[in-house]
DNA sequence: CGTATTTGACCTGCGC
DNA sequence: GCGCAGGTCAAATACG
């Protein structure tokens, strides 16, 4: 199948206009998409830019002091459509169908190898968010296979710039497959949130295109709370964490087409528009890394200092 | 020994 | 209907 001069369907098409275009089937009404797209967003923790800037162009990790503010800010509004809305850069709607179509007058203009040129290497990771819309499949088990087809869960799909495969994002996930991507070298990994209670799944893969590009895409939603932030902030080296996740994202990146064929995004995938990278990172690693960056100059402890987002991987995941 | 990962087999959906 | 590719299972294996 020659699909490398489709449109990638997870990144919709990127008209001369610089505006994304869906057609995704969505099974929500536009403003529950909405809703239910920004709590989920939430309950994986990436969160979209809803408020206003307090800079401009802020510096990346100069606003400890008002995270929590903002926290409660973006709790309070992140049932509201309007929070959706980007302020700055975007501009969305949604037909009547529930298609959703997003502008950005930033994105076509910027590369993001160029952003991560000038970047510090905690901020090189740009990220991309999609969301996919609810197509059955049914495959719940290898036994199970009779009854109402299982409807699919919504999905979001980050496209994230990083040398990292598998980005925290305070969850712990348990690898249950890995498969070739069919014109990538790179194969695709299949994860399942531990808890057994939880049925979300995320894969993993990089783009054949991009090989510095990694597309996580989380289907379903987590029914507990995460390991780590946001529900559990408890420290200073949490609104570090939270610090980066509420900078608004100067320039995001470029949408990204691939060109994998038969794409794993099958069902039609919608983008939201570009969000700043948010992966949820141990307080102990890089909360602790932007916590000595910010308010301890000659850090106790400098090898943490190394490998910043390189080293934010669980244990078993530096041995792969 | 418990847990996580690997990996081949199998199943399903879709396009032709 | 067939073949292909994506997605999942589950036994084997690795690891702490």
């Amino acid at each position: 199948m020659d699909d490398n001069n489709k449109i990638d369907p997870i990144a919709g098409e990127f008209t001369s206009d610089s505006t994304w275009q869906f057609t995704g089937d969505y099974t929500f009404s536009a403003t529950d998409t909405s809703v239910a797209e920004n709590t989920v967003l939430n309950d994986f923790g990436w969160n979209f830019n809803p408020l206003p800037p307090i800079h401009p162009i802020p510096p990346m990790f100069d606003r400890v002091e008002s995270n929590v503010d903002r926290i409660n800010q973006i709790e309070a509004n992140v049932n509201s459509f309007s929070t959706l809305a980007p302020v700055t850069s975007q501009s969305g709607s949604v037909d009547e169908a529930g298609d959703v179509s997003i502008s950005n007058p930033i994105v076509s203009s910027s590369s993001s190898e160029d952003r991560m040129e000038s970047s510090s290497s905690i901020a090189s990771v740009d990220t991309v968010v999609v969301v996919a819309g609810g197509k059955p499949y049914d495959r719940a088990s290898k036994v199970k296979r009779k009854g109402p087809k299982r409807i699919r869960q919504p999905r979001f799909a980050f496209m994230t710039k990083s040398e990292i495969d598998h980005l925290e994002d305070g969850y712990r996930w348990r690898k249950y497959g890995q498969k070739a991507v069919k014109n990538s070298p790179f194969p695709r990994s299949y994860y399942r949130c531990t808890n057994s209670k939880c049925t979300v799944k995320k894969r993993v893969e990089r783009s054949s295109e991009d090989p510095t590009t990694v597309i996580t895409t989380y289907e379903g939603q987590h029914c507990h709370h995460s390991i780590g932030f946001p529900r559990g902030l408890v420290s200073h080296h949490d609104q570090g964490t939270y610090t980066r996740q509420l900078a608004p994202n100067p320039l995001p990146l470029n949408p990204l087409h691939y060109s994998s064929s038969r794409s794993q995004f099958n069902d039609q995938v919608r983008a939201i528009g570009s969000l700043q990278p948010q992966p949820h990172v141990p307080t102990n690693e890089l909360g602790d890394h932007l916590s000595h960056k910010m308010a301890q100059p000659s850090s106790p402890d400098p090898h943490k200092d190394e490998g910043l987002l390189g080293d934010i991987v669980p244990p078993r995941m530096r041995n792969q």
